[in-house]
RNA sequence: UGGGCGGUCGCCAAGCGGUAAGGCCCCGGACUUUGGAUCCGGUAUCGAAGGUUCGAAUCCUUCCCGCCCAGCCA
């Protein structure tokens, strides 16, 4: 069993599997399941694609089979070779591995070629010299049927003379196509004589200027299948339409033939998932590129410390149905959270750092405090933390006027300090000028070492710490959902989705102090600062300066508390 | 008004004639040196209306709502 799957102990049911389980018994292929992955290499992988990748290895891996990677690049006009790049360490990234069977659909052309010819042969194809805008007048509407091309019932032998000079370079761009002989009345628009072959004077990443004609879609993709021995080709929803022709296609052919399954892609709550409008936020610098750690690509993701398994969990977790809907993004979060609670060393790091002077604490001493490094794995142990009499503490943990409900630190009151001891809050010093609060001066109570015989006595918070002497200034870049709305994309007439970009998705604080070991931490290393979230060091980080994405926050049932008191 | 596909809790989603799983969110409460984690408990009669049946979310009929299709994109 791979990686990938024996993290689930039981793998819900969905119709998908069942369908499996059903070809199976019924012997259909042999029993054999094999499956593949097809992007077209226009852009980079997101969550939705996760979605897809997870289901077709998933479903494989489970039943004993393959997948195969395959890229459908049969559009040179909008494919480049960052985006294969891109795509095949992405899902490398989330897991997967698809052997030596990395395909592409131009792979393939000389093949299709073929099949082309065989339909001219069979008098199923014919090359149309009908204009795109004649196409579409020619097609019909959803309503009216459409009407025969001129060109349609040319001879088998002209057909072929005329495709042969398309390949070879005697027409210009858009002047001819081959198109399937079907039925230019079918309700099913796909099945008015759809395009085969379109004439396009484009270098392709691969093949370079072999060809002048390339295969669209429609034409190379059950194909593409059927060479490979694809036998569940799963894709999403609106390729519905489209099985009645690939079907037709591989009839008339008389090759293997792929059972395709349509299946809903995913919408997440909070972000947008289409090529188009991701491509825009990158080329519109509305982020910084398509790994922003704000972007739901998977290189955002990945920069922005979501594990893999997590998002795998979260992909078995979600389902797979035919109907559409879109996921709250909560549960994508509370995926990462579940996996990081797990397996993130805790650490201390004060991102807001508010000065506080013990003065009842001698001014030289500094004391090593035992530290847990995970409260759900004792086998990550513990570690040492210096203590001393100046310390930094969250600003947010003090409150000069306490709201009701606030019980961490405030004039005269108490809290202990994790790992240490408990302190009292004796004076507020302010800056004249601004009256903001500078410093605090606190005592701390020597019999209250965490982990002493009268260290028993309750407070009701507790606080994470730094020492001033011993801590590592930070960076930390705090990210808030890329769009405030939670279906950014419904919009009013006349207005633009962008207007739904939240301007406070980002947050960069520059003086953090965490503790002296993060320094050695590797980009990509993920630690759980106490108190306050998940992060995970960025690929930006350097000696002279540490960076911490904040990965996810904590569920902080205070802040929504506050929250709704401000209302 | 053509064709295809859907409509089960706020959000995902099981269920396939025998009397509504689970997860997320939310709300209580227990525990807690992370207001974290964990643990308990709470919340739907299945788009609507008829019908078949001892019995229907599951079968039939009609209706309503949503999504997709008129690229030489994928």
């Amino acid at each position: 069993m791979s990686i990938a799957t024996n993290e689930v102990d039981s793998a819900p049911s969905h119709f998908i599997r069942n369908i499996v389980v059903e070809d199976r018994e019924r012997n259909k292929n042999g029993g054999r399941v094999h499956t593949r992955f097809p992007p077209e290499p226009n852009g980079y992988l997101h969550i939705g694609h996760a979605k897809s990748i997870c289901l077709n290895f998933g479903i494989a891996a489970e039943f004993g089979g393959l997948t195969n990677l395959r890229f459908d690049d049969t559009n040179p006009s909008k494919e480049e070779v960052e985006y294969v790049d891109s795509i095949r360490s992405d899902v490398r990234w989330l897991g997967f591995d698809w052997g030596d069977r990395e395909f592409y659909a131009s792979d393939y052309f000389d093949r299709l070629y073929e099949f082309a010819e065989k339909l001219i042969d069979k008098g199923k194809a014919y090359v149309d010299d009908l204009s795109a805008d004649q196409i579409r007048e020619y097609r019909g509407t959803l309503t009216e049927p459409g009407r025969n091309s001129p060109f349609r019932d040319r001879s088998v032998a002209e057909n072929l003379d005329l495709f042969h000079r398309m390949r070879a370079g005697e027409f210009p761009d858009g002047s001819h196509t081959l198109r399937a002989k079907i039925d230019m009345a079918s309700a099913n628009l796909n099945m008015r004589d759809p395009v085969m072959y379109r004439i396009l004077r484009t270098a392709h990443h691969r093949t370079g200027d072999k060809w002048c004609i390339y295969p669209t879609y429609d034409f190379a993709h059950g194909q593409s299948d059927s060479i490979e021995g694809i036998t569940h080709s799963l894709c999403t929803l609106e390729f519905e339409d489209h099985r009645p022709l690939y079907d037709w296609f591989i009839e008339q052919l008389e090759i293997h033939h792929p059972q395709q399954i349509e299946f809903a892609r995913l919408n997440l709550t909070h972000t947008v998932l289409s090529k188009r409008k991701l491509l825009q936020l990158v080329q519109h610098k509305h982020v910084a590129g398509w790994d922003d750690p704000r972007m739901p690509t998977l290189a955002g993701i990945r920069r922005r410390g979501y594990p893999p398994e997590a998002i795998r969990a979260f992909c078995e977790r979600i389902g797979v149905a035919k109907r559409n809907s879109t996921v709250d993004i909560a549960m994508l979060e509370h995926a990462v959270r579940e996996d990081l609670n797990r397996r993130a060393p805790r650490v201390m790091a004060v991102l807001r750092p508010l000065k506080v002077v013990l003065t009842n604490y001698p001014e030289d001493r500094v004391e090593q405090l035992d530290a847990v490094n995970n409260p759900e794995d004792p086998s990550m142990g513990t570690r040492n933390v210096p203590f001393s009499r100046v310390l930094y503490i969250e600003r947010d943990d003090f409150r000069e006027e306490p709201p009701k409900g606030f019980f961490r630190l405030s004039p005269g009151k108490e809290v202990r300090l994790r790992y240490a001891y408990i302190i009292k809050c004796e004076e507020v010093v302010k800056d004249p000028n601004t009256g903001e609060v500078v410093e605090l001066r606190c005592t701390y109570d020597p019999q209250t070492k965490s982990g002493s015989a009268q260290s028993g006595r309750k407070v009701k918070a507790t606080l994470h710490w730094v020492s001033a002497a011993h801590a590592l200034e930070a960076e930390a870049r705090l990210y808030d959902h890329l769009f405030a709305a939670e279906s950014p994309e419904d919009i009013a007439e006349g207005e633009d989705w962008t207007k739904n970009i939240n301007p406070n998705s980002l947050e960069t604080l520059s003086s953090c102090r965490v503790e002296r070991l993060l320094a050695d931490a590797a980009p990509g290393t993920r630690y759980q600062f106490e108190r306050m979230g998940y992060f995970t060091v960025d690929r930006d980080s350097s000696d002279k300066m540490l960076v911490f994405n904040r990965t996810v926050t904590l569920r902080d049932p205070w802040a929504k508390i506050e929250k709704g008191q401000k209302k």
